[in-house]
RNA sequence: GGACGAUUAGCUCAGUUGGUAGAGCAUCCGCUUGACGUGCGGAGGGUCACAGGUUCGAGUCCUGUAUCGUCCACCA
């Protein structure tokens, strides 16, 4: 006999099982033809990162899909990786450099990224160990990382196939610069924030001296930028100064007052200056009055030599200095406080400031046509749905991807430029000399977005460009699991993506979740404080604790709350299920058949099959309709409430008992459905499950790879899982009277059963015996007992003589009050049943159900007046 | 400015096609019950944010309002 100990302890069993499942090779996916696939590629963690509670919920849906479905005949591939993320390793290494008293510069590109390469060794690995700790079934010999030779490979080909299409090309534009992190940014990696500012009025002063032009702005240091003054063209009050000059205020400079439809005329004083340098809207203006371009910040935000006297001041000390100089120079009309959104780097919080420069960008229009097909076409579908609309309203009001940035930790974009005459040429490979002219070549220093690569994870991890095997049979994906947060970022680049170079949609399903939040609803962030460790939490509770409480919880697309008490709840759900194992351990159970059942069931046997069916036919469907939570709870209710609470508590009378044949039938059907219960279970909760179902006798090496129980409707009988019920309510019914009349579960009841249905009670009485500590239990349809208290249902009554407790009048109102809601519940049923709309109109099986619930009702009824008669 | 989500028991949340509300935790009562006190049995507690509408019937569908939240846009 096999046992276990009183409480279960995950330390001991989980880096033990994981070993064994590494061991057995059960994670590996083999392209079987006789099998179907079933992908997930999973969302690679960035280099830099830890474990956090997002990655623990994202990480713990993947696998609970992917066990699901290797379990039910898959051929099931989890791909793990890790995202080298460009712009977030490139500020950690620095920042760390920096302590060092080092910068980029003094080691060079290429002692850069000798250092770059060192770290990804150093702390690629330890975000892919906690993955482990959380019994993530992903195939480790198909790892990748988005800065790999075959990722690498594949963006190349991807950037000059996009580039020989004419969807790829080198421009001035405007774009986001970060001065922080001294790289463009794309317009997604933007983050408005709202910030209390000032909006200062200011004169600008026309050259021939008839006056001046009143504007306002926030910036008042892009002033030095300035190269004209627009006004809306029909606005009456400017109407007579358009054309004409000004003199800027400070610089000196000559600038036209231009006329342009996107200066509102109701907003401000009307007129609005243009910084064709720094500003989106003005470089559009700029562009169609052909004004110049004056760029005055460096790459760090700091005026350069066009800001004339003011070169070399930061961008803010400019601000001061300019408003202080506006003031003594008499420009300055006003100051108001003002509240307004201002863009900052999703990265490192700064402020960014847009600038004009040279950068590589993606012709986004002709991409996004065919990626907003498959989605409306339903050939990608999003769970919940409803994120559909927010993946279309980006794709139909797309701009051009800003992709180069000026950081040195990424793929290098394959461009060079001719020393001699500039000719550009992009190519796979580097090419000796100048095709035009012979001259020396040099590589463009920028690099590619990080994005640009994660957007080919689906297929480059699967070797494209070259036609694998593996790509043949595992792409397209199936799901893809991901936070909401980031469908720009990723989800809609790896669709656009997917199609334009595979000619397929990337996955099937994209199926989101929401953001973990502290107790309180808070986002968890290092500045609050309010984080909570996974791994922590995995040495405390166990990682199937963790991954319960994560699914149970779970609703598609919404936030969660992470709280002590729910990982409590499931660290107790654990214990429950632990002991439950050790109790049918303890019944020597060696020797039972597996997955076959005992030729005679009884009829609590049939109850709990019928249940058992129920339960899997409902949470398979759950499962497949990404219902994750409601499967979870389900199956917590089934092994709970049901199987524990109910049959294993029922069971222990055969168990008991002397008749070895029931005994052992009653030892089959546990073990069955209790196996059944750990293999549904086994994707939330994979380390106990296999733990127990290790210790039980089974036909399977590993619960991970058994079969997953399939509905089986020969295991359904309704009419005694019906009677079955009959015989509870009446235990349930008992048990309400013992509490309120305070009986001691050590004091025995003669318990008298009168009903219609004697048969029911007969076969039930010795579970009433047990359940509702009963010491006899006689059946009868006619009883009379004096001064006995009642306990009624449906379809019986049970009398308790207790005639020391009975106190006829608290008695006669208790069974009053019980009256008044039977007859509550009546009178709504009566009102529905004579109405002849509802008869006519209600579905007949509707209209049968309330039927039958009333003549349940109504019996009961007669049995309460009858009590109430007899002690009256 | 636009879009979306949330509003259900004290707290956290379920509620799948409309059939008169559920769980966990918390509270209260009882229990040395031969798996488990990380447990067992029982109880109390909700006019499902508000106002209309559709329907025989609405937490569930429609319209509007309020509060909170998120995303997008960015009027200088």
């Amino acid at each position: 006999m096999k046992e276990l100990a009183k409480q279960y302890s995950p330390k001991e069993v989980e880096s033990r099982i994981y070993n064994e499942w590494l061991e057995g090779g059960y994670f590996l996916a083999e392209r079987d033809p006789k099998k179907k696939p079933y992908t997930i590629m999973m969302p690679p963690p960035n280099i830099t990162g830890q474990l956090h509670m997002g990655h623990a919920l994202d990480m713990t849906l993947q696998d609970v899909i992917i066990r699901t479905k290797r379990m039910q005949g898959y051929s099931a591939l989890w791909l793990p990786g890790t995202d080298h993320a460009s712009i977030a390793t490139e500020a950690k290494i620095v920042e760390a450099m920096r302590e060092e008293g080092l910068t980029k510069e003094d080691l060079g590109r290429d002692g850069f990224l000798e250092r770059a390469w060192k770290w990804k060794e150093q702390y690629g690995g330890r975000i892919v160990e906690q993955l482990k700790y959380l019994g993530s079934s992903c195939d480790w010999s198909r790892e990748r990382f988005t800065l790999d030779e075959g990722c690498s490979k594949a963006v190349l080909e991807v950037f000059c196939k996009l580039y020989e299409k004419g969807l790829i090309y080198r421009g001035e534009r405007i774009i986001n610069w970060c001065p922080h992190c001294h790289t463009s940014i794309s317009d997604a990696e933007v983050e408005f924030e709202e910030q209390d500012g000032s909006f200062w009025h200011i004169r600008y002063p026309f050259s021939d001296g008839s006056g001046y032009i009143e504007l306002a702005t926030t910036r008042p240091e892009t002033l030095l930028g300035d190269t004209a003054v627009a006004v809306n063209p029909s606005d009456e009050r400017y109407k007579d100064v358009i054309g004409k000059t000004l003199t800027l205020p400070l610089v000196g400079r000559e600038i036209p007052v231009v006329a342009d439809d996107y200066v509102e005329t109701d907003f401000g004083t009307g007129a609005v200056k243009i910084t064709p340098a720094h500003d989106p809207n003005d470089y559009e203006v700029g562009l169609r009055h052909n004004l110049e371009v004056i760029n005055v910040l460096d790459e760090s935000g700091v005026i350069n030599e066009n800001g004339g006297k003011y070169c070399g001041l930061d961008r803010y000390e400019c601000r001061k200095q300019i408003v202080k100089d506006l003031e003594n120079g008499g420009f300055l009309v006003s100051v108001e406080p003002y509240k307004h959104n201002v863009g900052t780097c999703y990265r490192c919080g700064t402020t960014v400031e847009p600038r004009v420069s040279k950068q590589w960008f993606v012709k986004m229009q002709p991409l996004a046509e065919p990626a907003i097909k498959a989605v409306e076409e339903g050939e990608v579908k999003f769970v919940p749905e409803r994120f559909s609309k927010t993946y279309f309203n980006w794709m139909y009001n797309i701009k051009d991807w800003c992709i180069s940035r000026q950081l040195w930790w990424g793929h290098r974009i394959p461009a060079y430029y001719c020393d001699e005459c500039g000719e550009l040429v992009v190519a796979k490979e580097a090419p000796d000399h100048c095709p035009k002219c012979g001259g020396h070549m040099h590589q463009d220093e920028d690099t590619l977005d990080t994005w640009f690569s994660s957007a080919l994870w689906p297929f480059s991890t699967l070797g494209w460009p070259e036609k694998t095997e593996d790509l043949k049979y595992f792409y397209p994906t199936d799901t893809l699991v991901t936070g909401y947060d980031i469908i720009f970022f990723w989800v809609a680049r790896m669709i656009f993506s997917g199609i334009e170079h595979t000619g397929e949609v990337p996955f099937k399903n994209v199926f989101m979740h929401g953001l973990v939040r502290d107790a309180l609803g808070r986002k968890m962030s290092k500045s609050l404080g309010n984080g909570v460790d996974p791994v922590n939490v995995i040495e405390e509770y166990g990682a199937d604790a963790l991954r319960f409480m994560l699914s149970n919880s779970v609703s598609p697309g919404n936030d969660m709350r992470y709280s002590d008490d729910k990982i409590v709840a499931a660290r107790n759900f654990c214990n429950k299920i632990w002991n439950a194992g050790r109790f049918i351990l303890m019944n020597d159970v060696d020797d039972v058949e597996p997955d076959s059942l005992p030729e005679t069931l009884e009829i609590e046997d049939k109850w709990i099959l019928t249940q058992l069916e129920g339960m899997i036919q409902e949470v398979s469907a759950n499962l497949e309709n990404f219902e994750l939570g409601i499967a979870a709870g389900k199956v917590y209710d089934f092994a709970w409430d049901v199987f524990c609470d109910w049959y294993v508590e029922i069971a222990k009378l055969r168990l008991n008992g002397d008749d070895e044949a029931r005994k052992n039938a009653c030892k089959q059907v546990l073990v069955y459905t209790f196996t059944r219960i750990l293999q549904v279970l086994h994707p939330f909760m994979p380390f106990i499950t296999e733990a127990i179902y290790q210790a039980l006798p089974t036909s399977c090496e590993s619960i991970m790879i058994s079969k997953w129980p399939e509905y089986d409707p020969s295991l359904v009988f309704e009419a005694d899982a019906a009677r079955f019920g009959k015989i509870m309510d009446l235990i349930k019914a008992v048990r309400v009277i013992r509490s309120e009349k305070n009986v001691p579960p050590s004091k025995q009841l003669d318990i008298s059963v009168e009903t219609a249905e004697t048969e029911v009670f007969i076969e039930g009485a010795e579970f009433i015996k047990r359940l509702a500590k009963a010491a006899s239990v006689t059946v009868g349809s006619k009883i009379d007992i004096p001064d006995a208290v009642q306990a009624v249902t449906d379809s019986a009554r049970a009398l308790i003589p207790l005639s020391e407790l009975v106190d006829r009048e608290k008695e006669i109102a208790r069974l009053q009050k019980e009256l008044k809601s039977v007859e509550k519940d009546m009178a709504g049923l009566e009102g529905r049943l004579s109405n002849p709309q509802f008869l006519s109109k209600a579905p007949e099986n509707v209209v049968a159900a309330e039927k039958e619930k009333l003549e349940k009702l109504s019996s009961k009824k007669e049995m309460i007046l009858d009590s109430i008669s007899k002690l009256g």
